[in-house]
DNA sequence: GCTGTTCGCATACCGGCGGTATGTGAAGTA
DNA sequence: TACTTCACATACCGCCGGTATGCGAACAGC
């Protein structure tokens, strides 16, 4: 493959950029459902036959920007955690800082409203598993081989902790005030504290 | 009104029930998008017109339906709870009673899948303080002003649990074992009985 | 550099869905 | 009995997701 043989590759890249780039906009904007695809083709300067060339349908490209999105999420949390170098500072700096991160509308609308509805909950689990809740479970699990925190199965304590971040974070973005984030703070962590060896 | 009057009126919540039952029964097999309205009324054996004559639209028969399994789910909560003594065993019963209440796939996809995205979050908070998640709140309260936890904001916590069940709940039907809800529920024990005063 | 092929996308079209406007007959009223 | 109301049925519409097809530019081989 020659040189001149990448045109086409980046004008195709271009393409599917701009198309999942306006769909993430939209979607987080107004909704899945209430967002149609001529909506989408036309903002991203193209036609449903670039859409249908790229992507399954609607579902498809949404999957493609919920994927996204979770990376986008799961990249701020290792990143966080990874400045730190005590392994229960980097759990509480990666619960604090997915906290902050999903508390924008966009990626609640995508992440947590739109996606387990869209894609189905089982599906909407896998990617989740392969973004921030796989962070959540691995720094558990080095935290109880460690005896950090006391032996126990990590599965059903990560989902229990996932699902309380996530509520929560949608809950302070509806009605969050500053004092709200801190309270909520304050309660994760104590219930993060209980976990440890005494 | 006289004896006879009352003819139209149980015709009326005979045919409004007949389309909430069956809206329910089709939503929870396959969820809100994939099931049509002319599914429904041909299940509930009557026409788009008697249940546009009943509900605003497809949305407000999915509010009914929602607000009808949630009214279950708090009063099984209720129940439960209300027939321990202790505030401390009611809040744990509550709790539990929750946990396998809402493991049932119909009410899950409805409540926990569905609901946000077809009502906006929003909307969905509210129906679900009017059910079970009022009564964690209350419980939460009472062991508050009694002392047997410890003073805090109650909202963020009770928002931090309620989402921890709902995550665990999807989780357990999904991949749920006999094992997993033991482990589930051990989990949630310990997170709950970090908040007691020592 | 000419020709055949592939590829990325546009155009045109379809079926089905949610929603609406209107008709109709039985129940209720005076 | 004549009139009104009400609970629904019938018929219809616009829109949206999805598909089939057309087409021009980019590449490949000679």
């Amino acid at each position: 493959m020659s040189y001149a043989s990448e045109q086409r590759a980046r004008q195709r890249e271009q393409t599917r950029h701009a198309l999942t780039r306006e769909g993430r906009r939209l979607f987080a904007a107004q909704g899945y459902t209430a967002v149609g695809l001529a909506e989408i083709v036309r903002a991203a300067g193209v036609t449903k036959g670039a859409l249908y060339h790229h992507f399954e349908g609607k579902a498809d490209l949404f999957r493609a920007v919920l994927e996204e999105v979770q990376q986008e999420v799961a990249d701020r949390v290792a990143a966080a955690a990874d400045a730190e170098s005590d392994p229960w500072t980097q759990l509480t700096t990666g619960c604090r800082t997915f906290l902050t991160a999903t508390t924008e509308p966009a990626v609640q609308r995508i992440m947590l409203v739109d996606g387990p509805a869209v894609l189905g909950w089982e599906t909407w689990r896998a990617f989740d598993e392969a973004g921030a809740a796989r962070h959540l479970a691995e720094a558990l699990t080095a935290l109880a081989d460690a005896g950090v925190i006391a032996p126990q199965p990590i599965a059903p304590l990560a989902h229990l902790l996932s699902g309380a971040m996530n509520e929560a974070a949608l809950w302070l973005a509806a009605s969050g005030t500053a004092e709200d984030l801190n309270d909520t703070w304050t309660a994760l962590s104590r219930l993060l504290d209980s976990l440890r060896v005494r």
